[in-house]
DNA sequence: TCCTTTCTACGAAGACCTTCGTTTTTCTCC
DNA sequence: GGAGAAAAACGAAGGTCTTCGTAGAAAGGA
């Protein structure tokens, strides 16, 4: 019985609810995301060799997760069919101002400064980045 | 700021299972990065009030970070001066890179489109990205 | 109908995390 | 040298995470 789950509802009444995804919980709504709607057995299969689960492993996850209000599941037969309900494009969201605040004193420049210190960007990459800003400067004058 | 980085003589029996700070021991590192020579005293006292602990919550935290090998201790009297032989940068890169690979499909490019999306940037933070970029241009022609 | 397969439900084991209290050690100062 | 304060050492309690096995329900075919 799950109550329906509003996308990215903040939980109202409750205190601190889990914002992130474990390790294993990330695997799978990877998997949902490229899926987007799959059974068990579908994420199961999914996951790459060194990745592979128990299929009551694999159940159990997605449980969990729909628990956490992560997926929703509707029942066809009597198999679940799985999707999620925090998109991709969120959680890449969240997870990018968490580490910006916890590890960059929330100055997003810095993160950007590391990564194109770090990673050895192509020329391609570099000018595809600066693209992005360029719009984005043009966007914020209008 | 900038701490003396040590190349990395941890871990020497040890599996590369720790890779990643939890929750408080990321905490904890900060406040040793800030402060760059630390007792247990000293911690407890740079933690925020809303994240302070118990003294003897604060000494089991850097003797469990010292045991991971992201600190180091030296003994001063009957005190421990604990330091950190990880350093932010370091493990902003690290933190950065998992990120990428988990989350962006390993695409730095995705990840900065979404940060310039998502954030409110000022003008100005985005002029300095774009320097960032730039720079990087053109260190990387010669 | 009844057997087999495939699914869900549930709980347990073991690892790790977080917090703290108790005990032991160590230093300092009369 | 002994009392008291501060620190280290230890471990336990309670929580979460990860993995899986067992039990039972559901569906369908012989």
């Amino acid at each position: 019985m799950g109550q329906p789950e509003r996308p990215d509802a903040e939980m109202s009444d409750n205190k601190k609810k889990t914002q992130f995804l474990t390790e294993v919980e990330l695997e799978f709504m990877t998997r949902l995301w490229e899926l987007g709607q799959a059974t068990v057995r579908d994420v199961q299969d999914a996951l790459a060799p060194a990745k592979k689960l128990a299929y009551t492993s694999a159940a159990t996850i997605l449980r969990i997760l729909e628990q956490k209000g992560f997926v929703t599941s509707t029942k066809q037969g009597k198999t679940f069919i799985y999707q999620a309900t925090l998109s991709k494009d969120t959680y890449q969201s969240r997870s990018l101002k968490n580490l910006s605040e916890k590890l960059f004193d929330n100055t997003p420049a810095a993160l950007v400064a590391r990564l194109v210190d770090d990673y050895d960007l192509t020329e391609e990459t570099l000018g595809e980045i600066r693209a992005l800003i360029d719009k984005r400067l043009r966007d914020d004058k209008r």
